[in-house]
DNA sequence: TTGAAAGCGCTAACAT
DNA sequence: ATGTTAGCGCTTTCAA
């Protein structure tokens, strides 16, 4: 058997009896064409299984790509996985592709996709940039017509287009809640690195929510850990100290699975707990889970039409887009402190 | 300011004053070059800010593209993003980058994406397939050196290489284990279509281990839904009929949820769970819930793997790799029947 | 050690 | 309505 090569529009237009031109012209639906040429263009098409090579065609026109380049921390995360999917949705119609790749966290691994991405000519670029990553030598390709866009966290060294989630806000309410329902020591559960965009922000909001009811800020409130697992820990470790927390807010979906891992296991009932980010079974849990939910899809969506504007010839200064989160009460934040918990500091 | 093209190997070239050729080979470390011409060509290179593109050596060389083309029914589906996260890293280290997309489970969105795909000359191919997608045309790819891979479900059409859960045997397990605690009426809530793969094999495994425990087969204790919500409805049917179950299958993460949401709302403690699939916080829900846990990062890994082999010349007849699924006891499928449930037949 | 020419598959520009 | 020529950015082939 042949080694099968691919047939190319030339096999194409040898096989017709045309010219390779007729055949692209057919098939781009360019200039016009005879109804019979058509025809047999197609039959001919249809019969050698003929594709076009997009890459070729790419070389020769010179645009970029028709993909979307998109550099996450981890693919596998569901928060960025419903991100990548409205990206898809919202960029689908446009013909647009995603390719996409982990830079697990990793600034030399992120700047090496971004280098493939690059180097593929995608039409637009979509960062949710490793901590200490640096992105100036983004600059250059923005300048020259190719939409970067940042995800739920900014970028470092350029100024483009970002859309966050209202981490600020949305940890402000939730920490609000819970004092609205007469907690005053509230514990933090956050991830790590502390200098983490979102860390830091939602850190921020639990404590204006803090400041603006008068409450002291304690630092032995605070906590961070890496995974689930070390936000158990961590959580054991807040609820063991004299004068411990009545309420914690935990930082994020790992940290969350670490906290609630960690109340069941001790058969702690009485903490109150409000989430940021939610979780499928938050309604199920018992108390449910009262959520600080962010809308990743939306994050994904926004991006996409942001990047479709941008592509159109929108040339207006970047802007910094925040998608709402929402405070879901469940239950876990409506729990009030108990007689039989300490609640000394006011 | 000028429109900022991007640079090309002769644009380095002429910057150096050597030829193209001249460049390429220092980049790509072909022939021999004087440690000299090397460092002046590695500046040029580093201050014009150059990046080869990839897309026109692709063409030259005419060898396939360095990506692995994925077409899963949802990116956004934590199952298919963990597959994803698993092929990317048995891919990684032979330096391919996923490109992905979304077929939202419709035979024609399938199809327009892979043939995106084999435009844009993906080295490796790999497909979820949609409900009733028909696959025959990849066979020549196939033939041709692409390594083609079918996930979570085989394709239709042709053989090729294929990786899914052991649904049912594992299904059967779960039952087993149902039927050990003393169940003999026990629920099977699956999705939809009836003749989508997964559902068809779990189904199979169900009636396997009912079989086995000499359990009569009744039609009126398997549903069916589309999602959580219709889930939840068909639970509640189940389980307002004559002689219901006392104990319940969820055939995928979405029944499961609306299982539990149902058994949650109507304050059922006493009906036995076993759910097909992990979720996260599973061991934190009252009670701790009994899965049968897929692995969907070996069933990317696997299928990575596979593929790569596939590329380096492994020509042997294709395969299909079951992905062991593995029950994991937490608690409420060990809930054995009530005297206050019906126990009718056995 | 380096360069010139040709060509990968396709389309833009200009014929006819 | 169709064909011809040239060239995208790169690498292969063959010379120097």
């Amino acid at each position: 058997m042949t080694p099968t090569r691919r047939p190319t529009l030339a096999d194409v237009a040898h096989e017709v009896g045309v010219s390779a031109k007729t055949v692209s012209r057919v098939l781009n639906e360019d200039g016009p064409s005879s109804a019979e040429t058509r025809r047999r263009v197609l039959e001919a098409v249809a019969r050698l299984g003929f594709q076009p090579n997009l890459m070729a065609r790419s070389i020769r026109t010179g645009g970029p790509d028709t993909t979307v380049g998109l550099v996450v921390p981890d693919v596998g995360n569901p928060f960025f996985a419903s991100v990548a999917g409205g990206i898809e949705d919202a960029v689908h119609a446009r013909g647009l592709t995603l390719l996409m790749g982990s830079s697990d966290d990793d600034p030399e691994r992120e700047q090496a996709l971004i280098d493939t991405f690059l180097a593929r000519r995608v039409s637009v670029l979509m960062v949710a940039p490793a901590v200490g990553a640096e992105h100036s030598r983004l600059r250059a390709h923005r300048a020259a017509g190719m939409p970067v866009v940042f995800l739920d966290r900014p970028g470092a060294g350029m100024t483009t287009d970002t859309v966050v989630s209202t981490n600020r806000s949305g940890t402000r309410e939730g920490v609000a809640h819970l004092i609205a329902y007469g907690h005053r020591r509230i514990g933090f559960v956050g991830d790590l690195p502390v200098r983490l965009y979102t860390r830091r922000e939602r850190l921020a909001g639990y404590r204006e929510a803090l400041a603006a009811a008068g409450l002291r800020h304690d630092r032995a409130l605070i906590a961070g850990a890496h995974d689930s697992a070390s936000a158990a820990d961590a959580t054991a470790r807040l609820l063991d100290q004299p004068d411990p927390p009545t309420a914690l807010l935990s930082g994020n979906n790992n940290m969350t699975l670490g906290v609630l891992t960690e109340l069941a296991r001790s058969g702690r009932k009485d903490v109150a707990v409000v989430a940021f980010d939610d979780v499928p079974m938050a309604s199920i849990l018992e108390p449910a889970l009262t959520v600080v939910a962010q809308n990743p899809t939306a994050v994904g969506e926004t991006a996409g039409a942001i990047a479709v504007e941008r592509l159109a010839g929108d040339r207006s200064r970047a802007r910094t887009v925040s998608v709402e989160t929402r405070l879901i009460p469940r239950g876990s934040g409506e729990l009030a402190p108990t007689a039989g918990q300490v609640n000394a500091t006011g």
